[in-house]
DNA sequence: TAAATTTGTAACATATTTTATTACAGTATG
DNA sequence: CATACTGTAATAAAATATGTTACAAATTTA
């Protein structure tokens, strides 16, 4: 899963912050998405092993917010789900006999990690109840 | 081809950049991405397709620089492979009686044009010249 | 304590996207 | 006219993302 991680993760927790006192199930969330209950369920794993949620297993079960969300950022949530941004890089190996080739890859991720750090610091000034406050 | 896009096409116009007298081939260009010749071939067509670069057909014939490097700028290339940055959506339309679903799609095309816009920034202030210098 | 409901997870299936290959017509060079 | 390129279409293969099925384990509630 990459193209709609981040994507789904953050509607997970915006449904989450706007049902604060409930156990939301799977189902519910996957309705509301669109989506298959298990790859609910394996978000919402990612997010667990982050502590940023809690979840209740067994008949009235499901996912509720373990942090404010005034204080978790997109930032944070961007790390959990896309590691960094870029503008990727070509498949294969370049040709390692070519000054260019030799040496392409490395300046590529210069040049993202600059990137990066641009949108981070932007990200980091969004929190989830700022983006959640919007609907 | 998105992952890659990018990255062949820079790479393709650094190389353009470090022989500015000649017509490089497809296949010798290849070499050095170690990349299909077709592929590269489309790239220089979406290149030509915005006055980068020109080619000759025919024997001896490749492709050159047709602009400035000094002019050229990576926020101008990442337009050319890249569209706009982003950190995706979900793949299915989200349920529209939801007020979340109804609306999350709409407030992430905000976020990420406003991403858009910061990294445009920075790429903006690169040029070919500087990048293919760095080698 | 039994039935119902939900998470957690693995295994597998399908769909989509990317990358690679083959083929060949058209064009310029020598 | 032989050679070596581009341009492009059609197809194949590989990689990745998404979807489905299945079921054990946990918890609630009757």
């Amino acid at each position: 899963m990459i193209s709609g991680k981040f994507a789904i993760t953050i509607h997970i927790l915006t449904l989450l912050h706007k049902f604060p006192n409930d156990y939301l199930s799977s189902e519910f969330i996957a309705g509301s998405i669109n989506l298959n209950p298990v790859l609910v369920r394996k978000e919402i794993a990612n997010l667990k092993a982050h502590h940023i949620v809690e979840s209740k297993e067994g008949k009235n079960g499901g996912t509720k917010l373990a942090v404010n969300a005034a204080e978790l950022t997109l930032k944070q949530i961007f790390e959990m789900t896309f590691e960094s941004i870029g503008l990727g890089f070509a498949k294969n190996q370049p040709n390692p006999d070519c000054p260019v080739g030799k040496n392409i890859n490395q300046h590529l991720e210069v040049l993202y990690s600059e990137m990066n750090q641009n949108v981070s610091k932007q990200l980091e000034a969004i929190s989830l109840e700022d983006f959640s406050n919007q609907f």
